[in-house]
Order: C-alpha cells, then structure tokens, then sequence
RNA sequence: GGUCCCGUGGUGUAGCCUGGCCAAACACGCGGCCCUGUCAAGGCCGAGAACGCCGGUUCGAAUCCGGUCGGGACCGCCA
C-alpha cells in the first residue's frame, strides 16, 4: 500500500489518460447496471468515477457488486476518456474513467446516519455526534482546507512582516476581569486554581516590555460564557502586539492581511484603507456596534420631535430619559399583520416593551407634524412603512439593530457577495453597566486618547479610547487598542474602575512592575479566526466552520464531554463535590 | 438568569392550530430481484416510526395541558 504516492481520485483529469493509476478512496455512490457497475470513488481531493467491466475483469466485477456506500476500498486501473456522450460535465473530473482490473475492499461500513453528501443537511445534533462523518461531505472537507489557507497565509504574512510567533502558557493566573475562566485545579497547590487563557493579553503586553517589538500567535482562547449563532467556547485567534506604534499601524497591518488573504483564499481584490465609523453613529444609525453595511437601512433618532406627542408610550419612555428610534421599511405598507406581530415578537423578544409602527394604530394620538417628522428622520417615501421603538437607549438601539437586520433580510435587501469591511474607530473607554456603575469599554489596558485626559474625572464617559473593530459584514472579525504603557496611568484607570489597591496590586502588580523596567509604547490586536471563516464561507452558524464544536450548553456529543471526574483523581486534588439543587444541565 | 422555536422510521419533512378517518403519508436512504454506459441511473418487490421522555385532560391524543430531557435562535453575559 502506498496511498501517499498514489494520485487522489479528485485530481485527475484528460492529461492523465493512459496512466494505470492505484486509487485509495471512499465509495460515494454505487451504481449497478446487473452488468457494469460503476462507482463514485471519494477522497480528500475530489471524486472519479470506477468502472468495472464482467468482460475485462470478472473477479474486479463480482468484488463490486458487494460495495455499499462508505466502503473503503482500493482500486488499480486504466484511466481512460469516457465514450463519447457519457462525459460529466458537473464533475471536475468528468471526462475521464477508471477502468478497474483490480478492487480491494479494505475497510466495510455501516449505513451512515446521514448521506454523505452536501445537499443532505441532517440535524445539527445528529451531524455533532458524528462529527467524523460529517467532517467527510465535500463542502466539509473544503472548510478545513480554506480553514488552513488562511492560517497558512496568516503566518506567511506576519513573518514578512518580522514579526515572531511566541508561545504563551495555557495555564495561567486567573482575574475576576472579563469573561468567567475555566480553571483548572493545581494538584500540588490544594485550593488553588490555574486559569485557561481568555486571551494572551498581559503576556503580550510583557513580551513588548521583554523587547520583542512585533509579537503575534495563532492562539487558543477559552471563555465560559453562554453562546450564540457566532460564538463557541473556544476560539482560535490571531493574536498580535507591537511596539511603538499608532492606530495607523495596526490598522494598515491588518489592511494588509485581509488584502492577502482576500486575494490568496478568495481571490477577491480588497480595496483599502477601510472606511472608519464612530462606535456611537453605529449605534444610533445601525443598532449595533458590528454593522452589516451590504445595505442601507438607517435608523433615525426622533426623541426631540416627539417629547409633546399625545402618544402616551412614546412620552413616557421619553419622560423617563429614554429615546425613540425609527427605520423606514422599503415598500412596506403591504406588510401584513402578522408579519408585523412577528417583527413585534422580535423586539418584544430583545426586552423591548412593544413596537409601533406607522401608518398604524397610534396615528391617531398624534399631531400631523409629529407624524411628517417622523416620516422625515426616517426618509420614509410614500410605500414605505415606518417603525418606532422607545426605550432606554442602549434597549432600543439593540432592539432597532435585531429590526434592522430582520428587514433586511426579509425583504432581501443584502447584497450578497460584497464585502463591506469598517473599522469602528474611535470607541470610548468606559461604559455603564446595567447597574449604572462605570465599567470598561475594550478592556482595562487601553489607552485614552491623550487630548481627552482632562474628562477623565469629571466626564469619564466622554474619554474616547484608543480602541478599534474591525468588521466586515455583520461580523467583528478584529478588535484591539492602544495600551497604556504608563505605570500610573494605568493605576489611575484601574483606580476609575473603582479597584481597591490591594485588588490592583494582588491582580496586576506584575504587569505595573514591568511598567518600571523601561516599556515601548505599544498596541495590538486579536481577529478571531472562526469569525472570520464565517465571513468568508458567508455561513450564519460558527459551529461550521469548527472541525469539532459544542452545543449551545457546552457539550461536545460526540466525546461526550463533559464528564464526571474519578473520584481518585478528585480526591488528589482536594476536590468535594457539591451537588447542585437542581440537577445539573 | 430570562424569552422564543423545534423534537414523528436511518435521514429530511407532512400530519398537530380545527383530538377519533393515523399502529401514521411522502421523498431520500436501506434490503432483494432484474438490467453492459450510468452518474440524484432505471424498473419491480420489500422492511422500517405506536410520534424524545414522564404525567394529566378526555370515551378517545402524534395532535390539548403541565413537567422534564435534548437541539437551536435571541436578551442578559461575552475585558
């Protein structure tokens, strides 16, 4: 047997008629004419068509007629063209045949419980326990390819452009910060925990301070929170830091390598440099601080039009320092109904209190220029129907962006096949949280810009950060900032937080010492390379273009993990399970 | 922590709203037989689900109600 020198079944073509080839492969399909029989035979690269013939080789013949799907096998034969007439236009190898003297069946398999094709979409459960037969469908196959070409031209790019890739440790010190850890007991520490890295981001920092200039890694990064459609629990990022340098070469960076990977992967020509939106007119015109730009939905503040409206919902919501949000919908006014209550369940489904739209009910309570004004913000023509969201401002822009979007795709309004790629730039470096207490807004190491210093305590919220995303179509692909690099400035960020000293120094005294040991100024940036798969694939579901995902509960079926622990393995760790109230999910 | 959707043979769906005609239909797949140019091969025949699980309502439940388990979408959360 010598698979690895012999050609794959998908790469052969007109050129190699003549050639008397051994193939090794998967029986796609089988097809039985009581005297030929011809076989689809699959591989990584692609499938051919096998056929036997009982007149040139009858035992090669009989052995066939035993062939069921999945099958492997290997095949010696003669590649020839087909008859004229039989070539098969839809296959990449279609003009061409094996004709088999020779067929092994190496390996016999069970009926899958799916087809092992691309059009056949099993349920996600059925494919995740399956994980290895769903991984083998072509469309599959292709992702875990373009998966590698992006890593491959990632490392090809940084390491032209002199930076280093650093391994960082998995098990690291763990911070009340951010998302939740996981954690991983020390067996010779009892009671002490390791941390899984949510990201390298003080390390990277410290290889600044260590003298390494440009950093990056293609990096594993584990945060237990709860998922979405575009989140998993472990995600592979390209992590990069550098030394003395701006936003403008972070973002000139990373223009670079979508250029490369675009044109190398897609063969799709990128132009930059990359529009810039203001984080705060994203969320005011979009909804959202990830915009999908491939249309032009605008939503319209129309809060100081309606502060003397009859309409008691609308006042109220203002009343009590809320706004009024409107998006004009495109030939709207034939929406029926129900398509209304259903875009009502949407908005009542993100935590808004109901949803208004116009002409509608509430026409009546209010005033004909409320009504034009409305129109007006909303730039609304004569077919189009407008909605109206009031609400706390952070409620009604997410609700109005999960609008936004639901419109458009409704009413097909994506432009599919763009590629409408933003920074969203600048951000700012606290936000409330829904407590109204101030919080970070990228994360506490970015650096504020320097002309907004004199906010910081009088108007933290106005102190813009040096912080950027990047986003193409809907999806943050790339986030980052400028860090501080200043020991008491970044004592004073930490201090603005409202962390104690002791809590400072307990959790970041390592990075603050480093600080006093001579540190470049320097900034950086992590894209999340399964985001940015799903860009490129123009999938909506993370978990295709993840070899091996979990479940929105975390759970991978086809390890079924996770699992208890032995209770030896615990007892060495000084570990006592609780049980919870509840069984556990 | 919360809201919503889904769960019917191996797979995908129909039926469920308006309970009985449903021990359940269709397609693919699967098994057998026939067939020398097909490629979603074709023809004929056949097997296969008491409708996730538990409980309730009812003379009667796949269909209604409650709970539970599993999958998914979303809000919160995700520096």
């Amino acid at each position: 047997m010598s698979g690895f020198t012999a050609p794959h079944c998908g790469s052969l073509r007109a050129a190699d008629v003549g050639r008397e080839v051994e193939l090794y492969g998967w029986v796609a399909r089988r097809r039985d004419h009581g005297g030929l029989i011809f076989i689809d035979l699959r591989d990584r690269w692609g499938a051919v068509q096998v056929v036997f013939n009982p007149a040139q080789a009858q035992e090669a013949h009989a052995t066939a007629s035993e062939l069921r799907s999945e099958y492997v096998v290997r095949v010696r034969g003669m590649i020839g063209r087909r008859p004229q007439g039989s070539e098969n236009p839809r296959m990449a190898t279609g003009e061409i045949e094996v004709t088999a003297s020779e067929l092994e069946v190496i390996s016999v398999a069970k009926t899958p419980p799916f087809q092992i094709e691309d059009e056949v979409d099993a349920d996600e459960a059925t494919r995740l326990k399956y994980r290895y037969l769903d991984l083998r469908r072509p469309r599959m196959q292709r992702m875990l390819e373009m998966r590698h070409r992006v890593v491959n031209a990632m490392h090809r790019y940084m390491d032209a452009n002199e930076f280093v890739e650093v391994e960082t440790p998995m098990l690291l010190k763990g911070t009340p910060e951010g998302s939740r850890d996981f954690i991983v007991p020390s067996r010779l520490h009892p009671g002490n925990f390791f941390a899984l890295p949510q990201s390298p981001q003080q390390l990277k920092q410290l290889l600044m301070v260590a003298g390494v200039g440009r950093y990056y890694q293609i990096a594993r990064c584990l945060r237990d929170e709860d998922l979405r459609a575009d989140r998993v629990v472990e995600i592979t990022q390209l992590d990069v830091e550098m030394s003395f340098c701006t936003e403008e070469d972070v973002f000139a960076l990373i223009e670079g390598l979508w250029v490369q990977v675009w044109n190398e992967v897609l063969g799709t020509q990128i132009t930059t440099p990359l529009p810039r939106l203001d984080v705060q007119q994203s969320l005011l015109r979009y909804g959202t601080d990830k915009p999908d730009l491939r249309y032009e939905l605008d939503i319209a503040d129309v809060s100081d039009a309606l502060r003397e409206t009859n309409a008691t919902i609308f006042r109220a919501a203002l009343a009590e320092g809320g706004v009024v949000r409107c998006l004009a919908v495109p030939g709207g006014r034939d929406m029926s109904r129900r398509e209304l209550d259903e875009l009502a369940l949407i908005a009542k489904g993100a935590g808004a209190k109901g949803l208004a739209w116009l002409p509608g009910p509430l026409d009546k309570h209010m005033a004909e220029g409320e009504l034009a004004a409305i129109r007006s913000a909303a730039r609304a023509g004569e077919d189009d129907l407008v909605l109206l969201v009031a609400d706390r401002r952070r409620k009604a822009e997410t609700v109005m962006g999960l609008l936004r979007r639901e419109v458009a795709r409704r009413r097909k309004l994506i432009r599919e096949g763009e590629w409408k790629f933003t920074w969203i730039y600048p951000m700012y470096l606290f936000e409330e949280d829904d407590q109204g207490k101030l919080t970070y807004g990228h994360h506490p190491f970015t650096s504020p810009w320097p002309q907004d210093m004199h906010l910081i305590d009088t108007q933290p919220y106005a102190v813009r950060a040096r912080a950027y995303d990047c986003v193409v179509n809907g999806l943050e692909i790339a986030g980052g900032s400028i860090r501080i690099h200043d020991r008491a400035l970044q004592e004073r960020v930490f201090e603005i937080l409202g962390m104690s000293r002791e809590r400072i120094h307990e959790q970041f005294g390592h990075l603050l010492d480093a600080f006093e040991y001579g540190v470049p100024p320097h900034g950086g940036i992590a894209s999340g390379i399964d985001r940015l798969m799903m860009a490129m694939t123009g999938t909506d579901n993370i978990r295709d273009v993840v070899p091996f995902p979990k479940t929105q509960s975390h759970q991978d079926l086809m390890l079924g993990a996770p699992s208890p622990a032995d209770p030896e393995l615990l007892k060495e760790l000084h570990i006592q399970v609780v049980p919870p109230d509840k069984p556990a999910r």
